[in-house]
RNA sequence: GUGGGUAUAGCUCAGUUGGUUAGAGCGCUAGGUUGUGGCCCUAGAGGCCAAGGGUUCGAAUCCCUUUAUUCACCCCA
């Protein structure tokens, strides 16, 4: 009997694994320049962290988490996304006493129990970072700064930063009050989900996609423009600074993110052309977060990129990897005692750090043969006792069918001097 | 949770109005006289035709159910 893979899960497998630790290794790279640092956390949490962290009215929390219960009856929930968990590490560790901010980075899989589609999984890649113990625009300038950095290097063409202000805690009630006043009347020509959003989270009928509803919300009133004072010189910093840098940006009213803890300043990279999920990078400041999670009053900002997403707009902008991998040398032999000397020269510029293949499957020379070529290795040599015995062997450059004849004793020494 | 598409070899796909033992290309393995690969030739392995049920003398083909997969809604990275 087969067993087939889950639901919403890939293997990643060679050939596709390259992108992923080259765009990991970008990543990493561009991240510590700006002073971030890596950090690892669990796979799994204690549910509440999510249910506080995340917002018990989220759909993530109320439909979409792997929760269970492990054998001592504690509940546990596979980890839905990073921020929860970093906040979660920074408190635990006593990281306010560190010199602020903290900048962390990490590379994770996520997990949500949602119908799968293109550019959405049950098992997933997420790149993000977290800088906390700044309230700063600069923060949130240097953040974005960064990223559009990041996918310059990646060369992806036909993304589009979207920024928004959604205020602070005082700014949304006043806004939800408004919203409230204004659809209170309009809301029989909705759809049943814009009728749920009115008495759940009004903020969301401003982004419901449905013709009739976005007709009906299109003049009303935006949380941009009701913004209390405080939060208007944040958002004008963080335009100011955006434009004062030449990072191309857009501002969307109509961003509203899915978690409850962000405020103020939300930002989406969006890209063209990877089907319905195009949001590629999500991010946004969390001030109360830490507090909210037993902390102290510490801000924060962070983002989270989709890999999988990034990789299909990479793939759209035509990119390709830098280079395959190929064995500079493929020892091909004759017998167990040219095996054995050849196995002995394989093994030592493995050990020099050069990849070199030698068959281990006792084939005919010809089909070793066949396999250097299928691995594309730039040269060979053809090793039997009659080369054990006279020192002297053909080198062949795979490629250009030249030869060279060297003393066997050599092989290794030229090859890890380049001097073949 | 709700819709639509799809399901035949590892991959890409043929398969006639229902008719014997289900095919091709690619890939894989082995050969094509002594110890040089790619091109070419030959052979082999590999399928419960997604699963279960029904109609029929006979089903990959028609009907029903289930499952998987995919795209979309909701929502999100």
């Amino acid at each position: 009997m087969k067993i087939s893979i889950p639901k919403g899960t890939k293997d990643i497998l060679p050939g596709d694994i390259e992108k992923y630790k080259y765009v990991q290794t970008v990543f990493s790279n561009i991240l510590e320049n700006f002073g971030f640092q890596q950090i690892r956390f669990p796979v799994f949490e204690h549910t509440e962290l999510f249910q506080r962290g995340v917002g018990d009215t989220t759909d993530i929390v109320q439909k979409e988490m792997y929760t269970f219960k492990d054998k001592a009856g504690r509940s546990i929930t596979l980890r839905p996304e990073g921020t929860a968990s970093v906040v979660r590490s920074y408190i635990e560790n006593g990281m306010s006493s560190n010199p602020q901010p903290i900048k962390l980075y990490y590379d994770i899989t996520a997990y949500r129990y949602e119908n799968v589609q293109k550019g959405r999984y049950r098992e997933f890649n997420q790149l993000g970072a977290e800088v906390l113990g700044s309230d700063s625009a600069n923060a949130d300038i240097e953040i974005m700064y960064m990223l559009n950095a990041f996918f310059g290097k990646l060369e992806i063409k036909g993304l589009q930063l979207n920024i928004n202000s959604i205020g602070c805690k005082n700014c949304r009630i006043k806004y939800n009050e408004m919203l409230k006043n204004y659809f209170s009347d309009k809301l029989d020509g909705m759809c049943d989900d814009c009728k749920q959003r009115y008495l759940r989270n009004p903020m969301r009928l401003i982004d419901c996609k449905q013709e009739k509803c976005s007709v009906i919300s299109k003049d009303a009133p935006m949380l941009l423009d009701n913004l209390c004072e405080e939060c208007n010189k944040h958002f004008d910093n963080v335009v100011k600074g955006l434009s004062e840098m030449k990072i191309p940006f857009v501002i969307n009213k109509r961003i509203v993110r899915g978690l409850d803890y962000y405020i103020r300043t939300v930002f989406e990279f969006i890209a063209e052309g990877i089907g319905a999920q195009d949001t590629v990078c999500a991010g946004g400041r969390y001030d109360g977060l830490v507090e909210q999670l037993g902390g102290t009053d510490t801000p924060g900002i962070g983002f989270a990129l989709g890999l999988e997403r990034l990789i299909g707009t990479m793939e759209k902008s035509g990119f390709k990897l830098p280079n395959e991998k190929k064995p500079i040398i493929f020892f091909a032999y004759i017998g167990d005692k040219a095996y054995k000397s050849a196995r002995k020269m394989a093994n030592e510029l493995r050990l020099n750090g050069m990849y070199c293949e030698i068959d281990i499957n006792e084939r005919s020379l010809k089909a070793q043969l066949k396999y250097a070529d299928k691995k594309n290795a730039l040269y060979n040599v053809v090793l039997g006792d009659n080369e054990i015995d006279t020192n002297k062997a053909l080198i062949k450059n795979m490629s250009t069918q030249e030869t060279k004849e060297v003393s066997v004793d050599s092989i290794t020494k030229r090859i890890i001097e380049n001097k073949i």
